[in-house]
DNA sequence: AGCAAGTTTAGGGTTAACCAAACATTTTTA
DNA sequence: TAAAAATGTTTGGTTAACCCTAAACTTGCT
């Protein structure tokens, strides 16, 4: 009895959200379609790999995916990489602001935990720096609604 | 043509890291042993997937391991498990002294990313807070080597 | 129409986790 | 001390997340 698909649960695998955030980039960002050679060259896998990837983001509704033609996010594809480059961002800050790392080693560093650091902790560290609404590297952070500002 | 086999990279999964801070805790700061069912219980799993893991453990010579007996860290194990450890509890100094967080919720938000974390991003959070030598809950930080502490 | 470039399918492979059931060992206790 | 209970191991699987090669297929361009 589901009323609301979108609120099911999404679970992702760690690739998945590097495919997604990648193709946000592209596709939001930069307006440049991402292909299946780009993401391989991206990832550095073969091309096969990729399809299979495309696919299965397809089958969660995150992609719109047309053999050939190439995948395009979804609302919900969009929506979970904008919750994912969140997390990534934030602790960009986190790391330039308090480890004074630069922006190249924060983004690393960034990457190797966003996918598993949890929504509360990702708020705690956006409380922290009051709500920043951009990355080391300006871009966007994401709101979540669930993060509140304090009055003041 | 390996002159020193400590030197060797040791890649540990994730839950094998997990076991060798469980083994540690047991073993070395409350003297008790971790028997097979005691991590069995602990982390959920048949017991048969304890031995399996212990099997892998004393393959990289982490632990030493004797059916039906039972299995201790090695020298090696011990160094692994306190570079785990040494992760999770700089981690929990920055989410109790920046984020405010209790002692549980910080224990329970570095546990998700303790193993994914570089030495260096824990070397910079440990120099931040000034070289901590206890975690929130009181018990030992270790020493990395390449931490060093500045000229004051 | 034909060919090159790009993409997909088919059929595999590996590794990390996990489990149930049968079997082996150790420990307890009657 | 012998049998029962508890504990631990082996065997023979499963699933999921990755990844690959080679052959086949589209598409776009000339």
């Amino acid at each position: 009895m589901w009323r609301c698909s979108l609120s099911v649960k999404i679970s992702l695998t760690l690739k998945e959200g590097k495919y997604l955030t990648f193709m946000y980039r592209r596709q939001v960002e930069e307006d440049k379609r991402a292909t299946t050679t780009t993401l391989a060259k991206s990832f550095k896998v073969n091309p096969a790999t990729v399809t299979e990837t495309l696919q299965k983001l397809a089958k969660k509704k995150l992609v719109d995916y047309t053999r050939y033609y190439g995948a395009k996010l979804t609302e919900r594809g969009i929506i979970e990489a904008q919750k994912l480059l969140r997390k990534h961002r934030i602790l960009e800050v986190l790391f330039v602001k308090l480890l004074n790392f630069d922006a190249e080693s924060a983004c690393e560093e960034a990457a190797k935990i966003d996918h598993y650091c949890s929504v509360d902790l990702i708020n705690a560290i956006c409380q922290t720096y009051e709500h920043p609404d951009t990355c080391p590297c300006s871009k966007k952070i994401f709101r979540d609604p669930t993060c509140i500002k304090g009055w003041c």
